[in-house]
DNA sequence: ATATTCAGTGAACGCCTGAAGACTGAAAGA
DNA sequence: TCTTTCAGTCTTCAGGCGTTCACTGAATAT
């Protein structure tokens, strides 16, 4: 790459990583100036439009960066589900690991997905949408449900990732190493288990 | 009651509405300013300071107003259900109409949990589990999971209130009478009964 | 009848915002 | 080598923001 793709390549990346920096710091991406974003990034504010129309256009380039996110997860949930019985216990722990590790990314998609603009929102669906069907892959590759067609699989993850995402905002506003965040992860376990109980349990009509 | 303390009783449930109305009308509540507020509910800005000390403090009533709708909801739901076999159909559909009626403050509900103020947040989070505290009653007393102990019960009821979080969400998106938003509503039932099913065949343990 | 209270007014403040436009200087292309 | 491209700078603008303060006038209290 030229130098100059190149350097533009990293300031781009710096608005991105900007933007990510003040949602961590407490700040509503829906609240966030270009001009908070370009000072947070070393460049002057009118830069900013050298990389993005407004703030909205990079909210979506974030969803990318969510979408890969997401797509990682799944990967490494799938490589560490070994043992069949710990698997609720592993997934758990995974996510519990990655929303640690992309805390930023977590907060702008439960913020985006309820109070983004309708671009953002549509955007941040569609990538929950991808993350189930990619989790629907794996549990019919694995058998987990072997009554089940692939409607009724998707149905089942679409309520497994609701509860994720639901989760997620209630993680995320939990201490590290505290008894309340364990509980919070306790009770995600328990509810995966009913769950999965209920989907083995399930009959057509 | 003295018509000045009626006339600012008024003025303020102005304000409320006024902030309600703006939320419908497609803002982000963290967005919304003193001015627009104050502007909508047809007094000068500075007055907005006579009711509340910023828009903050408005949120926090706007959350015992929700605190009243749920817990309308939930009487709604508990007349509703006569007959055991259609309960779940009963309770998707006034828990659709509750979310058609009372949109804004849904709108403010799902925005405030993930993208409110801290203090917000956590009054919406602590509402939301009385919400669940109230249907746990419910559900004991009609002995719908009668091999539960209550905080078993309460794990399941969580992860009801979670389901329905999340769902309003995206019913709050989709326009009445289409395909799309009957598809979500016939998802949701099918998830309740998921989440039955795993209820009924839970073992300690 | 007179004095006080107080919800709502209106002007003013300094600050931040998104955006337009002319400019700079190093990299890319001829 | 000379010209062109273009990411980033600097200045400037109008407009919205939260907040202050002195004020008004009707409702209340004495």
């Amino acid at each position: 790459m030229s130098i100059r793709k190149e350097k533009k390549a990293q300031t781009r990346s710096a608005l991105l990583n900007a933007a990510l920096q003040l949602v961590k710091e407490g700040g509503n991406f829906a609240t966030i100036s270009i001009r908070e974003i370009a000072k947070q990034a070393g460049i002057v504010p009118t830069a900013f439009y050298r990389h993005f129309k407004d703030t909205n256009e990079l909210g979506l380039n974030l969803v990318d960066e969510l979408s890969a996110c997401l797509r990682q997860l799944v990967r490494s949930t799938r490589e560490e589900s070994t043992s069949n019985s710990k698997i609720i216990n592993n997934t758990v722990h995974v996510l519990d690991e990655y929303i640690q590790n992309h805390r930023e990314l977590f907060m702008f998609m439960t913020q985006g997905r309820t109070g983004g603009t309708p671009e953002i929102r549509k955007a941040i669906r569609n990538e929950l949408n991808v993350f189930s069907l990619e989790i629907v892959s794996d549990l019919a590759q694995q058998q987990s449900f072997p009554a089940m067609n692939s409607a009724q699989l998707k149905m089942v993850t679409d309520l497994l990732v609701s509860t994720i995402t639901y989760s997620t905002t209630d993680l995320l506003d939990l201490q590290e190493n505290t008894v309340l965040k364990t509980e919070r992860l306790t009770l995600l376990k328990q509810q995966f288990r009913v769950i999965a109980l209920g989907a083995a349990e399930w009959r057509t009509q």
